[in-house]
RNA sequence: GGGCGAUUAACUCAGUUGGUUCAGAGUGCUUCCCUUACAAGGAAGAAGUCGGGGGUUCGAGUCCCUCAUCGCCCA
């Protein structure tokens, strides 16, 4: 449908030619291949211009794009070409992030799923070969999805975090962490995931409920004396841990601890509903018993524990020492508990606090080491089923509870999570945390909205040491090569040794070899990727750590390596800081955090002066967006049903600045377009019926070959009607101008050429200029997206062009007005354009053809697109309160009469009289709309001003100031009339008196000001005319 | 347990420094209209004790406290 910009020539446009609805896959098509034809993505530094600046958060290559995403980039895209029409030089810099566990899980289970394989069966190379191949299906896809969406990235420049420049920057920042002494190796209890066999972050656990049991056991004291106890009776969820037990802990003053307990279960009991009380006070109950029962037994333990004495751990037949440590806690179970050091995350705990030898007792694969002896080589599963066996035939079993269990997952792998003490690699994070939290709080980098700079805060001010080694293929491999030394001598000769190695490039301690000692360890860390270098290295007997680094790792570096660092570029210096990041919530700590305190130590400077962060979708039902639930939403399915510009305007829309919004989900019938709400009972439903036409289409569910065979229904939300349908309504309000432009013929307009409408839209453009210019610089993208909707639809449409009908018909009023038409039209796609590139180019490109020059002070050649046109300035002179304020009286006149109509059920096409009664100021003002008032209500005006007399058999509307007759006699409902102006008899009667009282108030009319006083009393007085003007219109009907 | 958000019409949400006739929009619903830009449209209508309670103030959807419910994050 779309001619280009190339062969505009002057033409007319008939009606014909222009479709009534707005095809949005033809514009699609077409103008992005101009745009990225004409090189508007692509940015040059250029020290003429200033800079704006935008780094995408890389989407991962596990998947494609989801409305996340959408939402994010959209927003991204919105301020890019807001300021790219404002003059700056904008960069949109794409790319992908390799994302290192969650692809090398995808393609390992695919693996698994497909052909039996592990990826041991594969080995290390045809593993990250098979990875690659993905990344290229995806990031295509990615980039793909990001064009199709209208993203104007510079896409000459795209970037992938495992990419030669990427990488470089990774080796590069890794080395001179290393060098000063911010890397360490150190033993820590990780998140294992036994099915990827390697750590995961925190961040990508989750917890499930689970049913499980509690073990209680019994352990024989060593040696027991007369009076002590010959057991102790620990619990455990995990009973196959005991193996490796370390010690078994008691409350170091169990009667305190009882005292505490107490005394916190009162206080909550003081607060607590009646509801709970009997709850907690069965708690109590159970205190007071236990101090009776228990405390004596736990203080003789305490004293046991003092004096060093142990006992024996059934199965490993290990003596381990009973110790006294807080972690146990007198009021729950037997008081007492195992302590598993490698094994819990309490118990390292109380492992380093009591110098306990730690006993791992996993292989990597989440079977038993040797270690544990017998039972060497069975699963988890398996060796708890046997411990527990082996336990109960020694009698060793006190109890099985059944209990609902708090199971860590691997998000990843969806496997349960072993905690496993594992040689880590860490990043020291005192002074770069500090540094991170500094920038946010001297307002180096400000945090919108600011109450996400808490969150921020809170998690660098722990400090935490950066676990950054994984155990995976996928990723950066960390640039260390250790070697283990029998002593310090051997230390010295082989430290000599790598440093004469180094000579010949570089030396020890320069910039290109560093060393590092741990124990009887050495590790050598290379800055480059240096083949040769390596070689040496490793003939000197070391051998390269195994491991990659985190994800994060390299793209915290992203917005400073994706512009050539550590190279000094020319984009570095231009572009960096860059403006803005924008990104959702869940990532600020793992992210935005790290992305600040990277580029403070690597460039000295923030990586952006701003983050926007944006609220996050959910469905109908407050749960989140995923596939695994059905209700997820295909950015694509959005595009293909409503169009790019539906999608993006629709994000714009909603992007206010709560933490998340709802977006409720429906099916779209494929067989007859209905749209049929999601259930969480349908949504996870193979087939769905239509509620509409009854025939069934599949889901994402299908699976059976008959099922597969239905048509598929996409996921969609009618949320995107709005702005589908707002599109469609500014594409015929164009259309209208386009085929109204016929003859138009650029100049000058002078203001006495103006009428009152001309002039009310003009006052109105600048205002909404200034308003949407404000909201989008201030990332309020659902405030400037209501201002464009309402201005568009219910002030450009419904009454600009509206107006403009009758001008056109007239030659002589025919000239100015296709100017001002042009000019707020011109106006009105430039201030769209950012939020809906594509429509707005299809019609700048038509409005072209017709008025190649606009404006209303000096007509100008409009630009060549839209997407490059200066963004408009608010034209304050333009602004108008005395002509916007007679408009409002014209509106309020015309909603009147057409109310009259509605409510009289007065037939379309019929002519009605009407007069108004105002004071003559207002019937001046009035006067010279009556043209309107007959092309827009259908009704002609019979009089004006103070005289006015209402006609016997009249419908009335009553508005401060003035009263609207309309003369209905031959069809008037009078019951209805009557029925009608008694009930606004009784809401001014109310309302007056309400006034009334509160002006009899001294409080108010002295403590007010008086202006609020004054508008009061104002408002009482139009209030008691006109409860006159509806008391006499009654009189009136009545005595009819 | 700590932090943060939300609670306004049947649904999804606006409501910017407390102040006019301020309780709004879109969807849905009801009535009418295929009127020469647009039925993805036009005209009109019904619909809400602004979660509960307390407080500050002449005045609270808006500020403070508190409770309830839902959700997110952290430990």
């Amino acid at each position: 449908m779309s001619s280009t910009a190339s062969e505009s020539s002057s033409q007319n446009f008939s009606a014909d030619e222009l479709p009534k609805q707005y095809d949005h896959a033809a514009a699609q098509d077409c103008w992005y291949a101009y745009w990225e034809r004409q090189g508007y993505f692509h940015s040059e530094p250029d020290p003429a211009r200033q800079p704006y600046a935008i780094v995408i958060p890389p989407p991962n290559v596990t998947g494609a794009l989801h409305l996340g995403h959408a939402l994010n980039n959209s927003l991204q895209d919105v301020m890019i070409r807001f300021h790219r029409m404002r003059g700056f030089n904008a960069l949109w810099m794409p790319g992908t992030d390799h994302a290192g566990i969650a692809t090398q899980a995808v393609v390992e289970r695919r693996l698994l799923e497909e052909e039996g394989k592990s990826r041991h069966d594969l080995g290390r190379e045809a593993l990250t070969e098979r990875i690659w191949q993905w990344k290229e299906q995806y990031e295509k896809r990615i980039l793909g999805q990001l064009k199709q969406m209208g993203c104007s990235c510079d896409w000459e420049r795209t970037r992938f975090t495992l990419d030669e420049v990427c990488a470089r920057a990774v080796r590069r920042t890794f080395f001179r962490l290393f060098k000063d002494d911010l890397i360490y190796r150190g033993k820590r209890l990780v998140n294992w995931d036994t099915f990827l066999q390697t750590a995961v972050s925190d961040d990508e656990v989750f917890h499930e409920t689970v049913d499980g049991h509690f073990w209680h056991l019994r352990y024989p004291v060593v040696d027991p004396q007369s009076g002590e106890p010959t057991h102790v009776s620990i619990a455990t969820t995990r009973p196959e841990t005991m193996l490796g037990d370390s010690a078994v802990a008691v409350h170091p003053d169990p009667a305190a601890a009882l005292d505490k307990a107490e005394a916190q279960l009162r206080e909550k009991l003081d607060a607590a509903p009646e509801k709970e009380k009997a709850d907690i006070e069965a708690q109590l109950e159970d205190i007071a018993a236990r101090r009776r029962d228990v405390l004596p037994r736990l203080e003789q333990l305490r004293d046991m524990a003092l004096a060093g004495r142990r006992v024996l751990l059934p199965l490993a037949e290990r003596e381990i020492p009973l110790v006294a440590d807080e972690w146990a806690k007198p009021e729950m179970g037997s008081g007492c508990v195992k302590i598993t050091p490698a094994h819990d995350v309490n118990d390292y705990d109380v492992g380093l606090r009591q110098k306990l030898p730690m006993h791992n007792i996993l292989e990597p694969d989440g079977t038993l080491n040797e270690s544990t002896g017998k039972y060497a080589g069975l699963a988890i599963k398996a060796a708890r089923k046997q411990v527990v066996a082996d336990l109960e035939a020694a009698g060793l079993v006190e109890e099985i509870e059944d209990r609902k269990i708090d199971l860590a997952h691997s998000d990843r792998s969806k496997t349960p999570i072993e905690p496993y003490l594992a040689d880590q690699w860490f990043v020291r994070m005192t002074d770069l945390a500090q540094s991170a939290m500094d920038a946010v709080a001297d307002g180096r980098v400000q945090i919108f909205p600011p109450r996400y700079a808490k969150g921020y805060h809170d998690w660098l001010s722990e400090k935490r040491d950066w676990p950054v080694s994984r155990q995976l293929w996928w990723g950066h491999r960390i640039p260390i090569w250790s070697q283990r030394v029998a002593d310090a001598t051997e230390r010295e000769a082989l430290a000599q040794q790598v440093a004469s190695l180094g000579a010949a490039e570089a030396e020890v301690g320069t910039n290109q070899i560093a060393v590092s000692i741990e124990g009887e360890t050495i590790h050598v860390c290379l800055a480059e990727e240096d083949a040769e270098l390596a070689r040496k290295v490793e003939s000197l007997r070391f051998t390269r750590e195994e491991d990659v680094l985190d994800t994060w790792f390299s793209s915290a570096l992203w917005p400073h390596s994706t512009l050539g660092w550590p190279e000094r570029t020319p984009e570095l210096d231009y572009y960096y800081p860059t403006s803005v990041l924008i990104t959702s919530r869940d990532i600020i700590t793992l992210w935005v955090a790290r992305m600040v305190l990277s580029g403070l130590y690597n460039v000295g400077e923030v990586p952006f002066r701003e983050v926007f962060i944006h609220p996050k979708i959910l469905d109908g039902y407050g749960d989140t967006m995923s596939k695994s639930k059905g209700n997820g939403v295909d950015p694509l399915d959005v595009i293909d049903k409503f169009g790019a510009d539906s999608l993006r305007f629709a994000m714009a829309h909603l992007t206010g600045d709560t933490q998340d919004v709802r977006m409720p989900v429906d099916f779209a019938c494929p067989h007859c377009e209905e749209t049929i709400p999601q259930t969480k009972k349908n949504r996870t439903l193979p087939r769905v019926p239509c509620a509409k036409c009854g025939k069934e289409f599949a889901t994402q569910w299908a699976e059976s070959d008959a099922d597969q065979a239905l048509p598929r229904g996409a996921v969609t939300s009618e949320k995107f009607e709005l702005a589908r349908n707002f599109c469609n309504k500014l594409w015929n309000a164009s259309r209208f101008c386009l085929i109204n432009l016929e003859g138009y013929a650029p100049a000058a307009v002078a203001d006495a050429e103006l009428e009152v409408e001309d002039r009310w839209i003009l006052s109105r453009l600048a205002t909404v200029t200034e308003g949407v210019t404000e909201a989008l610089g201030s990332y309020r993208y659902s405030e400037a997206a209501r201002q464009l909707y309402d201005f568009a639809w219910d002030e450009f449409c419904s009454f600009y062009v509206e107006m403009a009908k009758a001008r056109l018909a007239d030659p002589a009023s025919r000239d100015v007005a296709q100017r001002v038409l042009a000019h707020a039209l011109d106006v009105i796609l430039r201030l769209l354009h950012p939020m809906i590139p594509f429509i707005t180019e299809e019609v700048w490109q038509r409005l072209a053809q017709l008025a190649p020059q606009r404006g209303l002070d000096e007509p100008q050649a409009a630009a060549e697109s839209v997407m490059i046109a200066p963004w408009p300035a608010a034209d304050l002179d333009r602004q108008n309160a005395e002509i916007e304020s007679r408009f409002a009286r014209f509106q309020d006149v015309l909603a009147a009469v057409r109310e009259i109509r509605s409510r009289q059920n007065v037939p379309p096409k019929k002519v009605i009289e009407f007069a108004v009664r105002c004071d003559a100021a207002t019937a001046e003002l009035l006067r010279p709309m009556e043209p309107y008032f007959a092309s827009m209500a259908a009704a002609r005006a019979t009089g004006w001003g103070e005289a006015v007399e209402p006609p016997p058999l009249v419908a009335t509307s009553n508005l401060p100031g003035l009263e609207v007759y309309v003369d209905v006699a031959d069809l008037i409902d009078k019951e209805a009339e009557i029925a009608r102006n008694e009930k606004e008899q009784q809401r001014l009667a109310g309302a007056i008196g309400g006034k009334e009282k509160k002006l009899a108030n001294a409080n108010f009319v002295e403590r007010a000001p008086a202006d609020v006083v004054a508008k009061e009393r104002e408002t009482l007085e139009a209030m008691r005319q006109q409860l006159a003007a509806v008391e006499a219109t009654l009189e009136r009907l009545r005595s009819k």
